[in-house]
DNA sequence: CATTTAACATACAGGCTGTATGTATGCAAT
DNA sequence: ATTGCATACATACAGCCTGTATGTTAAATG
C-alpha cells in the first residue's frame, strides 16, 4: 500500500524537479548559495538528497537550473516589450522592461550576484539568451547608423551601459525610486550618442 | 634547539601575518574562494592552521584582509594621480588612473568578484574607503556646478557611471584594449553632462 | 627570576558534499 | 498479463573542510 502514486514518470519527474527548483531558489535568495545545504533545500523541497543528485548533477547544476528558469523570463519580458519596433524604440522600451523585470523579489540577488559569483560570468552568458545585450546593441547600432563610429565602438559602449542598467536594476530593487533611474539609463545612453 | 627564534612578538605577528594573507591572495585569485581550503593556504604560507585562526577570526577575516590591502592600493593610485587639481581634471586622471590600478594580476577578480560575492556589497563599501567614489562624484558636481541638475541626479549618475568604471576595469583586466575603454568612460561621461 | 601573556601547534567535533548501493515503480515488448 | 529493463528515487557511507578546544613554547612584564 503505497502513500502514492504518480501517472507517469515523466510528470513525477516534472514535479520533482519543479519543487527542488521552486525550493532552492527561495533558500538561495535568502541566506545565499554558499550557507544553503542541499539537507534544507530537499527538507523545504518534501524529497530526499537521492532525488536531487538523480535530476542535478550537483549542487551548482541545480543553482543553474534556477538562474536559467529566472533568465528566460527576463529575456521574455524584454522580448514582448521590445518587439514590433524601430530598434531605437525597441531599446527605450527594452530598457525600461529590463528594469522592472529585474523587480521580482529575489531575481538581482540570483542573476546578478549569485550566479555570476557561483558559476562565473562566462556560463552566465551562455545561460542567457541574450535578449537584453542585442535588444541594446541593435538600438546603438540604430542609432548610430548614418554615424561613421566604428562597430567596435560601439560594442564596447553596449558593454559599458549593460553594466550600467545592471547597477540600476539593483539599486531600485533595493528601493530606489524606479523613474530615477530608468531616466537616468536614457539619459546616458543618448548622451552617448551625442557626437 | 630551536630551529627559528623571532626577535620580537610584533614582528613575529607581523611575518605571519604577511605570508599568510600573501598565500591567501594568491589561492583565492586562482581558485576563488569557496574552492580554495584553509589546508592548502596554511601549506603556502607554511604556518599551521593554528596560526591562521589566531590572526583571523575565520576564513572570510583572512579574505578581508586580503581585500582591504588590494583596496587600500587602488585608493592611493587614484589620489596619488587626481590631487593638485580642479575636480573636473581629478575626474580625467582619476579615471584613467583607477582603470591601470586595476590592472595589477588578480585585482579585478578580488575586488569586482570574490570580494563583493563573499562580504557582500555593503562590507565592501566599508571596506573600501571610497576615492574612487569620491573623485568621481567631486567631478562631476563641479562639471555640473553652473547647471540646476539636482544633486540626487547626479548621485545616480555617479552610482551608474561607477557600475561602469568597473565593467571597464574587468574588460581591460581580461585583455581588451585599454585606450578604447578609457575613451569610452571619457565620452561616456561627457555625454552625461552635455544637457 | 617568576609569572603572565601572546603565538602558535595539535586534536577533535560537527556538517556538508558527492558517491555508491539498494529498492520500488513505471514502462516496453512479448 | 508476465517478464525484463530503465527510471526515480531512498539510504548509507567516505572524505573534506571549518571552527573550536586544548596543549606547548617563547616572549614580555614586574
Amino acid at each position: 500500500m503505497q502513500s502514492k502514486i504518480y501517472k507517469s514518470n515523466k510528470d513525477r519527474t516534472q514535479a520533482t524537479r519543479a519543487q527542488l527548483i521552486a525550493a532552492a531558489r527561495e533558500l538561495f535568495v535568502e541566506g545565499g548559495y554558499a550557507d544553503t545545504g542541499t539537507p534544507a533545500i530537499v527538507k523545504k523541497a518534501k524529497v530526499t538528497r537521492g532525488a536531487l543528485y538523480h535530476h542535478f548533477v550537483d549542487k551548482a547544476d541545480l543553482l543553474t537550473a534556477v538562474i536559467a528558469e529566472e533568465a528566460q523570463a527576463v529575456a521574455e519580458s524584454i522580448i514582448s516589450h521590445a518587439e514590433g519596433t524601430s530598434a531605437i524604440q525597441s531599446l527605450k522600451n527594452g530598457s525600461r522592461a529590463y528594469i522592472e523585470a529585474m523587480q521580482v523579489p529575489g531575481r538581482t540577488r540570483l542573476l546578478l550576484e549569485i550566479g555570476p559569483a557561483v558559476l562565473g560570468t562566462n556560463l552566465m552568458r551562455k545561460i542567457d539568451d541574450g535578449a537584453a545585450h542585442r535588444t541594446l546593441l541593435d538600438g546603438l547600432k540604430a542609432a548610430f547608423d548614418d554615424d561613421q563610429a566604428k562597430s567596435k565602438d560601439i560594442e564596447v559602449l553596449a558593454d559599458l551601459l549593460s553594466a550600467a542598467f545592471d547597477r540600476a536594476a539593483i539599486a531600485v530593487s533595493a528601493g530606489a525610486d524606479a523613474e530615477i533611474y530608468v531616466n537616468a539609463m536614457e539619459r546616458l545612453i543618448e548622451g552617448s550618442l551625442a557626437r
